[in-house]
DNA sequence: GTGTAAATTTCGATA
DNA sequence: TATCGAAGTTTACAC
């Protein structure tokens, strides 16, 4: 990792540091007393005071204050940033096209400023989400009920995608609605929104339930569910099916690169 | 500010500094390679890379690579940060109670650590939000139309909150959906379930309506709309006020500490 | 603490 | 480029 750090510097040094790590596409970190204005989706100002400001090759800068995650104002990455001096004080703006927004610093006192480039080439490895219990589905569809067959994903209705599509050993229709959390009252309603979609639509699957005479069963899948949630699905005649997010990596792992 | 900096410190001095940092309760900075695993509401591992690591006096702890505005690996406020040494390597820990999240950070190469006390006692001020539609109409309902008058806000029913309710010059009933940005069809279609939802409810307001056999009236406000949604609209009978979010900052701004 | 809705949501996938 | 939906969303606010 190549790095520069500058402990204090004028307001010139500053500046040529940021020239610097600019050219050369490094990550920059300045602690540094600043005041920020935005304009662009929304419009803010923050007044003097001491925060991290985080420059990413990307384009992506941050201002981040002592408190929060979240950093207190951002630009996304593809940003354009560019420094400048004005009235002996140094300036970074932050321009995006579109939408157009602006992030203006005003930086009154460096306390130390740094970049480095960073070498990574790792991405993250993830498991536990929505998709990943749908492939888990898809590939052991009797964790669901003995008989059940997957037909469709992410089958387009009026207000939204119906996760899973399938029927049950009797041929009955079965929606699926797929939370990888705690399933609350929304889910419910969503799923009882896309069950009066499929109900409503003229559609092959509605047409064999009506030929066939067959039910067409709503079924909200998630490792657990709210109380309040759990009424609305008993008064609505909609089924609950525990299934816990499969919790293993799938991707293997690469081989680690030994950097040094 | 109070600051430090260690450049390509040995593993047990990066985790004095650590300490004392924590101790402090100042924010930490550090350029290092490191590995990531975390294990809470969903899994992830990323293995070896450059990163640069920020802990905050509030604990929120986070990792960020050299992409992105988000970070690839964070903890939230309220996490307890613990620094570890096994087998001459520095370890972090950040712990949630509830939920119960673990990150887990093993830190090979550290090319400098950092900490500072920041002092800034700003907040920011900002505009352009819904809120500051709504308190603007609540203020001007004139702008809706002559004669308008807001009597709730957030009225709750089935499907959510009424945003504004209120009556216009002939007694007639006004739901109003607000968006301080560019509406939708899910807007649109918010805004009928709304409608709907005052409709099938018996409550004070349809009572009045159905006495006075006065209409119910949609609209959604919000700065301009998109096509497929005007077309919605038409169809439903609902109607489209366009009116921009206010930009100014109603906060008075606050006196400028001078720190220094 | 729980639940609900907004956010400069961000981010990825897709048409 | 615009839209759509998930996210370890985060955050603020009401209950």
């Amino acid at each position: 990792m190549k790095y520069k750090i500058l402990e204090k510097p004028g307001c010139e040094d500053a500046y040529d540091l940021i020239q610097d790590a600019l050219r050369k596409k490094a990550t920059i970190i300045i602690f540094a007393c600043c005041k920020v204005s935005y304009e662009g989706r929304a419009l803010s100002e923050l007044n003097w005071g001491e925060r991290i400001i985080m420059i990413k090759p990307d384009g992506a800068f941050l201002i981040h204050q002592e408190k929060k995650v979240e950093p207190v104002n951002w630009q996304p990455p593809k940003s354009r940033t560019r420094a400048y001096i004005k009235n002996d004080n140094l300036f970074l703006e932050s321009h995006r096209r579109s939408p157009k927004e602006l992030l203006t610093v005003e930086v009154k006192k460096v306390q130390f400023i740094s970049y480095a480039n960073m070498e990574d080439y790792e991405e993250l490895e993830q498991a536990g989400y929505e998709k990943d219990m749908s492939d888990m589905i898809m590939e052991k569809p009797h964790m669901i009920e003995e008989g059940f067959t997957p037909t469709t994903r992410e089958y387009s209705v009026e207000h939204g995608f119906i996760d899973i599509l399938g029927k049950d050993s009797d041929n009955n229709l079965m929606i699926l609605e797929l939370k990888a959390r705690k399933a609350g009252v929304t889910a419910v309603k969503q799923l009882r929104r896309y069950i009066q979609d499929m109900e409503n639509t003229d559609n092959d699957y509605l047409r064999e339930v009506n030929a066939e005479k067959k039910k067409i069963r709503g079924l909200l899948v998630a490792p657990s569910i709210m109380d309040d949630a759990l009424e609305l699905i008993e008064e609505e005649g909609i089924e609950f099916v525990s299934v816990e997010p499969p919790r293993e990596l799938k991707r293997d792992k690469k081989v680690t690169l030994d950097f040094f």
